[in-house]
DNA sequence: AAATTACTCAACCGCGGGACT
DNA sequence: CAGTCCCGCGGTTGAGTAATT
C-alpha cells in the first residue's frame, strides 16, 4: 500500500506556484482522478495524494477562501455538536469550504472556545493532551520531544482505544429502542460520543433545518421524518 | 532590535474501504 | 477468495508568521 509514494524522488512541502499551475491544467485537461497517475503524466514529482491533496483544497474552482462568515461558523459548531468529527461531512454542508480548512478552523478557532465554555465534551485525545499541557489550548506546543515521543506509534488503536461511551453505544438496542430527541440536541450528543449511523441523516437534518433549512437530499429529510 | 512564544494553516501520514484483477 | 491499487478521511506535523517579552 501506498508504496509508490514512498519513493524518494517523490517531492515534498510547499507547493510552488509553477507546480500548481501544472497540476491546474494537467486536471482541467484531464479530469480529476487517477492522481496515481497525475504526477508521472504532468510531469510533477508529486505523489498522488498530494496531487489530489492540493487540487481539492486549493486548486479546484469555487474554493471559497477567507474569513468564515458567522453563519458558517454557526453552521459549523452545530453540525459538530451533531456529527462529531466528521468534517468531509461538515465541509460538505459549506460550500467553497474544504473539509481540512474546516477542520483547521473547527481546532484553531472553535475548539479553543467551546473547551473555555465546556467542561464535559473534551474529546479524549484532547484530553490527553489537556493532561499533558494543561492550558485550554488544544493546539501544539513546542515540546519537540514530546511531539517526537507522540508521532511515533501512532496507530489506529490508540485513537479506537475503548471507553466508556463506546461501551455504551454498544449496549444501546437500537432495533428495540428508538432513540429519544430530547429538544436541546446537545443532551443527545457530545464530542466524546461515537458515531450512531442511524442518527446520522437525522442529525443533518435537525441541523440544517434549525439553520434556516437550506436544501438537502429529500430521501435525507424523509428518512429523517420518517424516525419521527 | 533580538529572542522567545503562540498561532495558523498547508501538507503529510496511516488507515479503512471499495474496485478491480 | 485473496491480493493489489486507488481514493478519501481524519489526525497530526511543522514551516511561516504574528505577537509578546
Amino acid at each position: 500500500m501506498e508504496m509508490k509514494e514512498g519513493k524518494s524522488s517523490i517531492k515534498k512541502g510547499l507547493w510552488k506556484p509553477e507546480e500548481d499551475i501544472i497540476l491546474k491544467n494537467y486536471v482541467e485537461a484531464h479530469g480529476e482522478g487517477n492522481w496515481a497517475n497525475v504526477s508521472e503524466k504532468s510531469g510533477l514529482m508529486r505523489g498522488g495524494k498530494s496531487c489530489r491533496m492540493r487540487w481539492k483544497n486549493y486548486l479546484r474552482p469555487n474554493i471559497k477562501r477567507g474569513r468564515m462568515s458567522d453563519d458558517e461558523k454557526d453552521l459549523i459548531i452545530r453540525l459538530h455538536k451533531l456529527l462529531g468529527n466528521r468534517w468531509s461531512l461538515i465541509a460538505g454542508r459549506l460550500p467553497g469550504r474544504t473539509d481540512n480548512e474546516v477542520k483547521n478552523y473547527w481546532n484553531t478557532h472553535l475548539n479553543k472556545r467551546s473547551s473555555q465554555t465546556k467542561t464535559t465534551t473534551i474529546c479524549s485525545k484532547n484530553k490527553k493532551k489537556l493532561q499533558q499541557f494543561p492550558t485550554s489550548q488544544p493546539t501544539r506546543c513546542k515540546i519537540s520531544e514530546n511531539d517526537d515521543k507522540r508521532s511515533q506509534g501512532r496507530k489506529r488503536e490508540d485513537i479506537t482505544a475503548v471507553s466508556p461511551w463506546i461501551e455504551h453505544a454498544r449496549s444501546f438496542n437500537f432495533d428495540t429502542e428508538p432513540p429519544l430527541f430530547p429538544a436541546n440536541d446537545a443532551l443527545l450528543f457530545t464530542d466524546d460520543e461515537p458515531f450512531m449511523p442511524i442518527l446520522d441523516s437525522l442529525a443533518l437534518y435537525e441541523a440544517l433545518q434549525s439553520n434556516g433549512g437550506e436544501e438537502y437530499p429529500q430521501e435525507v429529510a424523509g428518512h429523517a421524518t420518517g424516525l419521527c
